[in-house]
DNA sequence: TCGAACAAACCGACCGGTCGGTCGGTTACC
DNA sequence: GGTAACCGACCGACCGGTCGGTTTGTTCGA
């Protein structure tokens, strides 16, 4: 039942990707030669065009792979929550703490992905667009389900998306703190944006 | 005062600026040629060299130009709001507005820097802190004011910052209707996101 | 056990095209 | 006759992709 299939191609395929994430990362689509991949690899700019058709679709099947993985461990970290509001909040905190760690995904996954040009935008919506729908998901429930007065999924979903994005790539120049640790009042603006507002006093300050 | 220095040389100036924000937000960095935006301008490629000393200077001097333009018409916009929470919504309008019309310019601000690689980046931060810094301006004076509880303003505009970068992304690649359509949900989630959340009641659908 | 036969994996010199930047020269204007 | 503005052919570097050829591994018949 699993694929298994050429061990010695798919074993090549796998360092080819390790090896194009790192310089993709570092460099960004256009000052990565392929040459460069080959280099890490101790393959030569033959061996990689033997498993990959272009250099494009290489760049794609990396983004793919990091995609995918993120997504999962966003999935993981939805399922585990006790409620689906719980469960918004666990997606943010997944996608922070996944790339708080890492330097180089976070590059990747947010910067480099727009360096190959308009040729790519339609990948990086697809990207960003399947996160906010996981975002979305669990906001709708927890709408349905009464833990949240109704609101804008979708531009909610879509807002604290760019808002995690940000935070992100601030951190990635700025070589400030680590993201986990705005996490907190990142996570309680969240719910209060999404919770009607106490009746405010006028100013006395 | 003003500084009025050679007329002839600074019209060119100005003329190749304007050719190039129209085929960089076309196109994007590292696919405009300096020849195309010298085709737009009736200037030859040297015509071109001889105002400014790269195509890299250029690119930037065509994004400080923009910021600027756009720099300006939020302090406009934070000026005449009546409490400094009023100006932070302001700011946030100010900048959907003002781009929400104008496409080319949103793309050439949010995307095709990206396309010039590593060196873009301190630039874009330049920019974007620039941007930050006038909405956590406002709402740090809000907090002093009393028109807020004390909340954490750095974090705050960020986040706000990357709320309305990513919504405008967005809608540059949907083509779905204006952003400025989600602005009424967008401000009463900013507001919320900065006031204490009215006590939830349980659950009950 | 050997080795012929075949294919998969890989090599790297080379091609073709692009494009940033230069520079000797020309034009326009004072 | 001097200078700022401009021209455009050209240079040189870069790099994606190709392709004829070599290596490596596997199969199979004698």
């Amino acid at each position: 039942m699993p694929v298994v299939v050429n061990t010695t191609s798919d074993k090549t395929r796998h360092r080819i990707l390790d090896a194009a994430e790192d310089v993709f990362a570092l460099k960004g689509y256009h000052d990565a030669p392929v040459e460069e991949i080959g280099r890490v690899t101790s393959l030569s700019k033959g061996g990689i065009y033997f498993h990959f058709p272009s250099k494009e679709d290489l760049f794609f099947a990396v983004l793919d792979r990091l995609a995918r993985r993120l997504e999962s461990r966003v999935n993981r970290a939805t399922a585990a929550a006790p409620t689906h509001l719980a469960g918004a909040e666990a997606a943010i905190e997944a996608v922070v703490n996944a790339l708080a760690g890492k330097r180089k995904l976070a590059r990747l996954l947010l910067l480099q992905g727009y360096s190959m040009g308009n040729s790519f935008q339609q990948t990086r919506a697809r990207i960003f667009n399947r996160f906010a729908g996981m975002i979305e998901r669990q906001l709708n429930l927890a709408v349905e389900n009464g833990e949240l007065p109704p609101v804008d999924c979708k531009v909610a979903a879509r807002i604290w998306l760019g808002a995690i994005s940000e935070i992100l790539i601030h951190w990635l120049y700025s070589e400030g703190p680590s993201p986990e640790d705005t996490l907190p009042a990142l996570l309680k603006m969240f719910v209060n944006s999404l919770t009607p507002a106490q009746a405010r006093q006028s100013g006395d300050g």
